[in-house]
DNA sequence: TTGTATGCGTTATCAT
DNA sequence: ATGATAACGCATACAA
């Protein structure tokens, strides 16, 4: 009973099922060639021995390692924690498995060590990470296959419509009631922020509102941000009834500053986020948001690496989003409404 | 410019360098034995060329990965996100990765599949698998270095004292005025739960308050159990004047049972956690809670594996856990005594 | 359909 | 201090 335990190898079980490695080496592959009775043979020896294969050797020798690397900054801790559950929900019973690349200082260079060292079957790459191109680059100079999630639309890149998501949850917002709408918007490097402001500026358009000053307050995705920029939207008069917040954790800020504020939600202010994280869920009382099925986005990516199909197909690309309604918003009130009349100036 | 480059070898640079490839072997290894002039020689080549040893040839020479596994059950978000933290940090440009291995069943076959096939340079079990004992028996048994995080003080564990931490916080409590404090209790199983249960009446054994009823609910760590609980413990009458939680998503979930029973928190009830993750900063309240240094402990983790040495040092092992008052709490309030006080029943 | 020889890039053994 | 050669465990020719 040595701590040291040998593990079997291919040649322990060709020897115990009486065949040579290069069959066992075909049934492991699943090549198609292995007639039935030679396939129960070995299963039958892998069985009994317990026999994994070494990924380490199959890596040497394949060229390529069972590693896909998850390519993050550190940002958005409940996107990164959806798409790290489906990923590994697709990986799940295979021989995969998921290894974290964090990019803290975003240095392309970073990233190139990374790929040089471990050499990743796959790299997903997460936003905000997912709009840089030049790491992108560096994964195709690496010859290593990069999934850009959250992009817009294409063969490589599971995305959503982020936009018309955002412009459905300000519709609603509209549609009962709610004139006075600001936003908090995120990172101006983002192209997701970008695109989900735009969706607030659709919704408004769409109603004739595009002419007065878009309640506009910039954020940076953080819970303090969010805080700081619904203060300065609460300060406004007539205050707006309603804030939407380019994601949850800004929103939970925006809740964090009513509250210091003395104004109810719902009642007063209707407050709504994005991505619907299990932030949303969570919060007093729970938000309104946008869900974006992350987890499956996650999921695809790890299923297109793993195959070997180029393209991906269109039930891999396109992904809906759409708001989920919680206590958080409600349509406007007499209460919001005297209010906003009792500030005339 | 084709996309795939070969990367440059040991031989390449051996040729280069008019050395052998044992000698570059011996240079990246930083063996005593290698004169600073072949020093120096070797690694002009090794600039020259850009090489960079293939972790999967080492893997297989070695017998081991540059992997370190994470190993968790997907419960406990907060404290998992902090000890990734502490391992990144610690990993940061060293050639290990961090590679995640979820256990959903639970199950030990799972994490031997594991180890066989990616064989981890050492492994990292999060609570409450950190008190598995039969998954620290797997990765004996496989021959591969595990640190049980959180477990009781060892040589191989990573530990702070929570039942210390968790009687000090209550002792805030009852300082401040609390006599009626509820607990929301974490999984049996978990000897984490338990030992912070234990600081709970350790606090209120020492103030002689062991006589009557402990005033304690079961959650399992969920938001939604932690409600629950909330709820049961807020109908008793008298009603306790604050609730502490073992670990800050129930506490969250306490916070909203008490909104939803138009309970103030903190004026009439004080709510705190544990483990201090950043859900605590993000509630409304602020939660007070229990800080755990896991990233701390996550950073010590690798840095032992990465050691050689086999004892883990002091340092690493001694953690503190102390009370974070946020504000959630609050000395208790003539409003809570008067309430407390009208329900004599 | 199955077996044999060889290579993947690195480290270990043993020699010099 | 340095070098030749054999592992490491598996996959890919190519042959049978």
């Amino acid at each position: 009973m040595t701590p040291t335990n040998p593990r079997p190898t291919m040649d322990d079980v060709a020897r115990i099922a009486g065949v040579s490695k290069k069959t066992i080496s075909r049934f492991i592959n699943n090549s198609p060639d292995v007639s039935a009775r030679m396939r129960a043979r070995v299963e039958a020896a892998i069985a009994q021995l317990g026999f994994v294969p070494n990924a380490q050797a199959r890596a040497l020798a394949l060229r390529r390692s069972f590693l896909v690397a998850l390519v993050h900054n550190g940002s958005d801790r409940g996107i990164r924690d959806a798409v790290e559950t489906g990923m590994v929900r697709a990986m799940e019973g295979g021989e995969l498995a998921l290894v974290l690349c964090p990019l803290r200082h975003e240095e392309a260079a970073g990233l190139r060590a990374f790929l040089d060292r471990h050499s990743p079957a796959g790299v997903v790459l997460l936003p905000p990470l997912a709009e840089r191109d030049d790491l992108a680059e560096v994964c195709r100079a690496a010859g290593t296959r990069c999934i850009r999630l959250g992009q817009e639309q294409s063969e490589a890149a599971p995305a959503h419509d982020e936009r018309a998501a955002m412009a459905e949850l300000v519709r609603w917002l509209l549609d009962n009631g709610h004139r006075r709408i600001g936003l908090i918007a995120g990172p101006e490097e983002s192209r997701a922020a970008r695109q989900r402001t735009l969706g607030y500026q659709d919704a408004l358009s769409a109603r004739g509102l595009d002419r007065g000053p878009w309640l506009v307050a910039p954020g940076d995705n953080s819970f303090a941000s969010g805080m700081e920029a619904a203060c300065l939207l609460l300060e406004l008069s007539p205050r707006p009834t309603a804030i939407v917040a380019c994601n949850d954790e800004m929103a939970a800020g925006a809740l964090a500053a009513a509250a210091g504020m003395r104004i109810a939600v719902p009642d007063q202010l209707s407050v709504a986020g994005f991505d619907d994280t299990p932030l949303a869920a969570m919060t007093v009382p729970p938000l309104a948001s946008v869900h974006v099925p992350w987890d499956r986005m996650g999921y695809a990516a790890v299923m297109h690496l793993s195959s070997e199909m180029q393209p991906l197909s269109v039930e891999e690309t396109g992904f809906d989003a759409s708001p989920v309604l919680r206590a958080s918003v409600a349509p406007i009130g007499e209460v919001a409404l005297a209010q906003a009349a009792a500030m005339p100036r």
